[in-house]
DNA sequence: TTGTAGGCGTTATCAT
DNA sequence: ATGATAACGCCTACAA
């Protein structure tokens, strides 16, 4: 464990100055092929790493992008572990940012702290990309103010931040408009996540235009919530069966997790799906196939999400000027039989989002 | 988008000296409560975030600690992500890391240009968490020389590093135990991931023990390689099919995922599981739970991996001189249907672990 | 093609 | 309790 190495020991041990040390590492020109040499092996003799904070300084630009999402926290009922989307984000934002020479530094926002967080974690970046939920509307707001902010899977945020989402509304009206004209199911019900949720509003939003449209009643609010777990969904589940004397002939989650924890609560019923009630999802988490019946539900392209969500970032960063965008990513109906459909080979409707820019 | 602000800017409108203004930042002492009042207020009113470049240059330490994993990318065959383990691990450094204070950087080595990456990301942080296969052997050795560093998962690497993984042998010989005497198997076979990877030999050892144990014969090769992957465990388990006139009692695979695949070959064959033939897996990953049947399987504490490692980093951060260490978690045998067993009620025995430091 | 030297934003030492 | 002022390691005009 020798000291460090500076640019300096590079310099001397091959007979050059800083200036060309620098050089030939930026891949720079102005040099002979053998200063080059010279200079490459006196690097690797000596293990020398270029010092990130040092060269960030000086160009003004760390070649980080960070990524800030909530930790929606072990589930103390089944410990099972956070959405799965999150993850496909982040691995998504990374393979863009590593495509474009940039790295990703990660960041749950847990609970409380959040916000001292994400300032720690801004000056570490040059720029942010918050998934909903993991920050607070004003602490949003000023953090924007001083470091370039992309807003993934939100809805309506303050309009003068770059956003990126998919078309929620659009999916889970496509999903609903096959539940009640294909299946010609009337008594429905909707399972929401987090009320504050954009998406999960959005989704119960696309519900209801399909019920409107259907001429059948559309609900204010949604039939029960259940946190977009697993456990919420059982929880809700159970909730719904509670309450009414004859279970829905379908139930609507708003989520996958919260749909296979209702598939367990119905078999614990004695309930058979989707014969005796159909039931549906949302975005097409691996398990989704894996569980029986397969889940019918509706795409979202999470890993685009997080690639998508870093172009803008780094575009931002390239031209500050730049008019704020906002995309939004197709999503796509996927059926499979818990709806009730009888060929486990997937079909599938494409979502035609409706504006972006 | 109003030019970055300064710790000078910041001073001058709070009528201090630079050195007061971080001192105020750190939370340190040695300030009145009045100075301290005005520091901040000018601070956020300007919206100034420190730069994390210059702190860090100045204090030689990033803060940041990375993560380097293999890209398995995206499998062609059926678009499923790389296997969840790696995400696990991600969210346990992470946790660990944020508690700690730090941040986590990541970055996939996505095949070829894994040492350039490794390099670059070095040059970032102050260590870095490296799971086996994202680095050859030499460029592993080559980059421990001059930053931190401490492998995860992988067995025997060079024996100046510091490591942490999971009981792997002790776990497959415990599951396999339960086949052979529990079950009273005797025709198995083995299904292995990658042929390097330390992992799944590990867990070929693992099964050869408890093959040997009950006066079994022992392979000295794995039945069939799956590579990790879903689509690789269902070519490899018909490989299996198509090679012999009578398929295995039981088959055990390397891991879930490959576990997954080879239960849909031996439904599309028409082998019923357990009944015909019973399936293990290893991980216990989510959908281990929801495919049916329930896969038997041994859990890693995947989690608490990405924890350790990163611990065992801030740890030797903290004292270079400190002797290297070794941590091996223990697993666990969790016995659903897949292997036999009636109840679905998880039987869970614990692994323990061989040595440790 | 190569070298010189000032500057990047903070911290920390030493005075005061 | 507070203020000058050297580092910290690298980049980049500007010169040569």
């Amino acid at each position: 464990v020798s000291e460090k190495s500076t640019i300096y020991e590079v310099a001397r041990r091959s007979g050059v100055s800083t200036a060309t040390v620098s050089r030939v590492m930026r891949n720079g020109s102005g040099f002979s092929e053998q200063t080059r040499k010279d200079v490459l092996s006196a690097a690797t003799e000596l293990g020398w790493v270029p010092n990130n904070s040092a060269r960030s300084l000086a160009v003004r630009r760390t070649g980080i992008v960070g990524l800030l999402f909530p930790d929606l926290g072990v589930d103390e009922d089944t410990d099972s572990e956070s959405p799965l989307y999150v993850d496909q984000v982040i691995r998504g934002a990374e393979r863009a940012a590593t495509l474009a020479g940039d790295a990703v530094l990660i960041a749950a926002t847990h609970s409380a702290a959040g916000t001292d967080l994400a300032w720690s974690v801004a000056g570490k970046v040059d720029g942010l990309v918050v998934l909903a939920g993991s920050l607070g509307g004003k602490e949003l707001a000023e953090i924007a103010r001083s470091v370039p902010v992309v807003v993934l899977a939100a809805k309506s945020t303050r309009p003068r931040l770059d956003v990126v989402g998919a078309d929620n509304r659009g999916g889970m009206r496509e999903l609903t408009r096959h539940l009640v004209s294909h299946h010609a199911y009337r008594d429905l019900a909707f399972v929401a996540g987090p009320a504050r949720s954009s998406d999960s509003n959005e989704r119960f939003a696309g519900y209801r235009e399909a019920l409107e449209e259907a001429g059948l009643p559309t609900p204010k609010t949604p039939d029960a919530h259940g946190g977009f777990t697993e456990a919420g969904g059982a929880r809700a589940m159970q909730h719904l069966l509670d309450r009414r004397s004859v279970a829905p002939r379908a139930v609507v989650l708003g989520n996958d997790e919260m749909a296979i924890g209702a598939l367990s609560v119905l078999r614990a019923a004695g309930l058979r799906v989707p014969a005796d009630v159909a039931v549906t999802g949302f975005d097409d988490i691996t398990s989704a196939r894996h569980v029986r019946p397969a889940l019918s539900t509706v795409r979202q392209p999470m890993r685009e999400s997080g690639e998508t969500a870093v172009h803008l970032l780094l575009d931002r960063l390239r031209d500050p000027e730049r008019p704020r965008s906002t995309r939004v990513l197709p999503t796509e109906v996927v059926l499979r039989t818990s709806c009730g459909c009888r060929s486990s080979r997937p079909h599938a409707i494409q979502t035609q989002p409706g504006g972006s820019t």
